[in-house]
DNA sequence: CTCTATCTTGAATGTTCATTCAAGATATCT
DNA sequence: AGATATCTTGAATGAACATTCAAGATAGAG
């Protein structure tokens, strides 16, 4: 007889923020309070717990990560090309430092999946899937004669998902566009010839 | 007129085992009791705080990363040859699962370097040493024939670094050994040629 | 307009946490 | 052996935490 107030799909990627921003131990009921706009009461009336929010969050950015990714192929262009534009997009990602744009995934991966086997079955599968979707698109590549057919698109696929989370990483010591986007040159180099 | 009965290496080593299984935030000062045998006044004493033991136990971390690193090239081998050892044993780490095997500087990195500039730095300090380290093997490398004069050391140094980082990451979801062995094959062979 | 099911609110709860400190133990020096 | 400086011990402390819940507010049904 009375919807919730809120927008889910807002306060899910208020709490991505958060998350990201400060890990998922350091991130206080308070901290998500704050970021959602949402009191305790209605955070577990609506997610259980801390650890459903996290879950929920988790399936939001997946949802919103895989809109990306369809946008970035929903183009015309050749499969190589727009992989290229991901990759610098990740870099520009980078480079702004910005903590909202970090992966949620790698954060919560390197964070938590040690100690709970949900969350880390639910990240694995999430990136998976990404991995999936990537090699799909070498294989269009190599059906475009970009790259040559005696890849094994699956392993170019590990090693550019591989890339991506070393950048990520790298970038936390040197956020530096010019060192940053050489390394990506190189990766993008290594996965096409 | 009376020392000290624990031995400050010993401690340091549990307590970085105890950090790199839990993260920072999640390693309460009861789990760090336990793990070093010591009670909480001996560490607040010998450390100052919760804090002052993570930045011991980084540094403790950087001296233990430094012989072993030097190990792997005190012999009269090609630097390509140990660069390979020393990416398989990186390889072998990822493989066992062992938590007490993962890289403190990249997990602290991960969790706490938004949010604390002076353990930032000493991160980065740390890991720029050792990027500094590879650049000088790749430089012997080089005037051993090993890899092209025209090629940039610091680069190389920079890609085989992000390429360790994105295995670390990598093997979270996937530690099966024949997938890394994979991956550490071509970072080898994109740095060497 | 009234009723009621549902949502919102935020203070209360009990737990766990990092940290402190005074009392007790012990090695070393004289 | 006695004195004492230093270390060890672990219970006490107060803050911060995740979670609960009863009271209040409100949207929609009748």
């Amino acid at each position: 007889m009375r919807n919730a107030e809120f927008d889910r799909e807002e306060v899910l990627r208020a709490a991505m923020k958060a998350f990201m921003h400060k890990g998922y131990a350091n991130t206080s009921m308070q901290d998500l309070k704050k970021a959602t706009g949402l009191h305790p009461g209605s955070i577990y009336c609506a997610f259980e717990n801390k650890r459903g929010l996290l879950l929920a969050a988790l399936e939001q950015y997946r949802l919103d990560r895989k809109t990306e990714f369809e946008q970035f192929f929903a183009n015309s262009q050749l499969a190589m090309a727009n992989l290229k534009s991901y990759l610098d997009n990740v870099v520009a990602e980078c480079i702004s430092c910005d903590s909202a744009q970090a992966c949620l995934l790698t954060k919560a991966l390197n964070e938590i999946a040690d100690q709970d086997s949900e969350i880390q079955q639910v990240i694995s599968n999430n990136l998976s899937v990404l991995q999936q979707a990537l090699a799909e698109k070498f294989e269009q590549a190599k059906a475009e004669k970009s790259i040559s057919a005696d890849k094994d698109c699956d392993h170019l696929a590990r090693y550019f998902l591989m890339g991506i989370y070393g950048l990520r990483t790298f970038a936390h010591t040197h956020p530096e566009a010019k060192v940053l986007e050489q390394l990506a040159e190189q990766l993008y180099h290594d996965v096409s010839q």
